[in-house]
DNA sequence: GTTGTTGATGTAACCGTTTACATCAGCTGG
DNA sequence: CCAGCTGATGTAAACGGTTACATCAACAAC
């Protein structure tokens, strides 16, 4: 069975395929009574426009892109749902691809979304963002979320400095003085930033010393930095630059049979869901993940309906203090409502 | 700057727009001279075929759709991934979206897709898939994910009956007499399976009585699960019907001040990522989540091309014992590869 | 009664591809 | 030298919408 046309939906309701079009998107120049029947004669018939023919006359797609590095789990889904929601209130679909990270097959992919979407959400956490969105030709609006940013893209980024400096400073606060940094990977702008933010707060400490080892962003990462570590003498505390290796490192201090707080401390940053359910729960600095991704979305219609919006946010983490810095006694959960965000969308 | 069309191409390259066309569809009947001026007129005006058009002309819109329950994060972006990588690898878009486990919403969603999707993979937890799907009045091929299945379409299912005994046995092979199970939400067909299991594993062994409590896949149902239940007396285990409720159930018994598995033992269902980094590392059952998804492309991709594929596969979970469940003597992880699996592709 | 105005609807051009069919040059074989 | 073939290319008709413009009826104002 051939899909009904609007040809078919006009002879059916027998009108010109003009009125059906005018009735069906809420031109008001049609009469009421032609529009019933016309709406009728299209539900008869199950018509459902052709999205193609329709974006070939109005230039619009109705689609925004969305192109991510190979994140992980939580943080993932966390911004897909945002993107999802808000999207989704404004009558857009959502183009989603991922690249492994490899930043020629990033630029293949955007090239193949290319024309097939309003604008792109992108999310490059290197700092060679301009080569990406060249293979756009600028003929699609881009905005960023998280990185660097650009002068010449509307950004959404996380104030990780802020964040670092604040973990760290709490670290520092709750009495430990060897304060040794689990690196993200090298070239990742949000890594660099928590890692000179941690340096700024050992520095403002006075006489301490700065001590960073590699990692990736991984668990497994995580866990062989912990394990080395650990192997050369017990710090007081690890401040993992994302919570994924923050997990890798309790893996690896089990592991050695130590104890956290007691016998060291250890925080994460970007308070994903399950960071609080860890034994003990995770200290780290908060990210309002699906925030971020509806206020780029939001950005993104903006620039769609030709108004000029916030095109720059930056998020401030919040201090999530919890068992594992051994810091507790003010902690800034007291009182909060912390509950499952399984089921309601805490967007 | 108006983008360049195929006339735009065709004037450049000093042919026609046939000519260009098949240039740059890979006809054979282009001359190769012709061919290299056509793509270098192509390169040079930045050209990119305009979708829609090609979609009106073609009645192919080179894209699935897909649409998720609100599912939690880790399972989701396996999902996700598995999805992308094989779309990817067959020059295949992703229209995603996700509803919030609103049945009239999934019905809208997947109405809105019509139209713009050459295929649907719906992940359906509930039994009243046919309601669903009757809302794209069958124009559009639809494979299903999880759930029940459906005589109507291909799925790709879990044998959740088979893991959830298997599950159950061990935790009575290792001993336990008294195991609860924490239920998913009801209506949801891979939780009524799972119970299902545990009660014919339970059935089966005698003497022993099935006890059931009421969960709903999140957190926060399986913290109240637990604690509800513990108040009440110690049993000797807990299986939760997924990971994310015995998370819940591991911060409700630590709580309480117990230990796992010294004083009672705890299962799972699903290995999400995070499962093996719990203390102590969860026993459960290992759901191949983005080889689900892979296969479920691989299914739309056959039926897209006319072939008739594999239209129904049911992946039989794997029992993954680790300490939490007390029974550990014979561990199935022992020699296995089972390292960090964030960087490498597993699918 | 003519003219102008207004509201509802129809006509047809256009959006940018693909592709069936037509054309045409160059060749082969008689 | 011509018929027939082949391979490369051009011409133009779809594909299914939107929308500027034309049309037309009904009515108001003079």
């Amino acid at each position: 069975m051939r899909t009904a046309t609007i040809r078919d939906v006009a002879r059916a309701a027998n009108v010109s395929v003009a009125t059906v079009s005018r009735a069906l998107n809420g031109s008001n120049t049609v009469s009421p009574p032609t529009r019933n029947r016309v709406v009728a004669a299209a539900g008869q018939l199950d018509y459902v426009p052709h999205s193609g023919a329709r974006s070939l006359s109005t230039r619009r797609t109705d689609t925004i892109g969305v192109l991510l590095p190979d994140l992980h789990g939580e943080f993932f889904s966390e911004l897909i749902r945002g993107i999802d929601t808000a999207t989704r209130s404004h009558g857009l679909h959502v183009l989603l691809s991922h690249s492994h990270g490899d930043h020629a097959e990033a630029a293949a992919v955007l090239r193949a979304m290319r024309g097939r979407v309003d604008a792109m959400l992108l999310m490059s956490p290197y700092a060679d963002e301009g080569e990406l969105t060249a293979a756009l030709g600028g003929a699609v609006p881009v905005v960023l979320v998280g990185g660097g940013g650009s002068r010449s893209h509307p950004a959404f980024l996380i104030d990780n400095e802020a964040g670092a400096f604040m973990i760290t400073r709490h670290l520092l606060d709750a009495g430990h003085r060897r304060i040794v940094f689990v690196a993200g990977p090298p070239g990742n702008v949000d890594a660099a930033q928590r890692l000179s933010g941690y340096r700024a707060a050992i520095r403002a400490s006075g006489g301490l010393s700065e001590e960073v080892v590699p990692g990736d962003f991984s668990e497994e990462s995580g866990f062989r930095a912990a394990r080395r570590l650990l192997a050369a003498g017990v710090p007081d505390a690890i401040f993992a630059a994302n919570d994924v290796m923050a997990i890798g490192c309790l893996e690896a201090i089990r592991v050695r049979g130590l104890r956290v707080p007691q016998d060291i401390a250890l925080a994460g940053f970007d308070n994903i869901p399950v960071a609080r359910f860890l034994d003990p729960p995770l200290t780290t600095a908060g990210v309002p993940i699906a925030r971020i991704g509806r206020a780029a979305v939001e950005c993104c219609v903006g620039i769609l309906k030709g108004r000029t919006p916030n095109t720059h946010q930056t998020f401030t983490p919040e201090l999530i203090i919890r068992a594992s810095s051994g810091g507790n006694k003010h902690s800034a959960e007291k009182g909060r409502k912390r509950r499952g965000n399984r089921n309601g969308e805490v967007v």
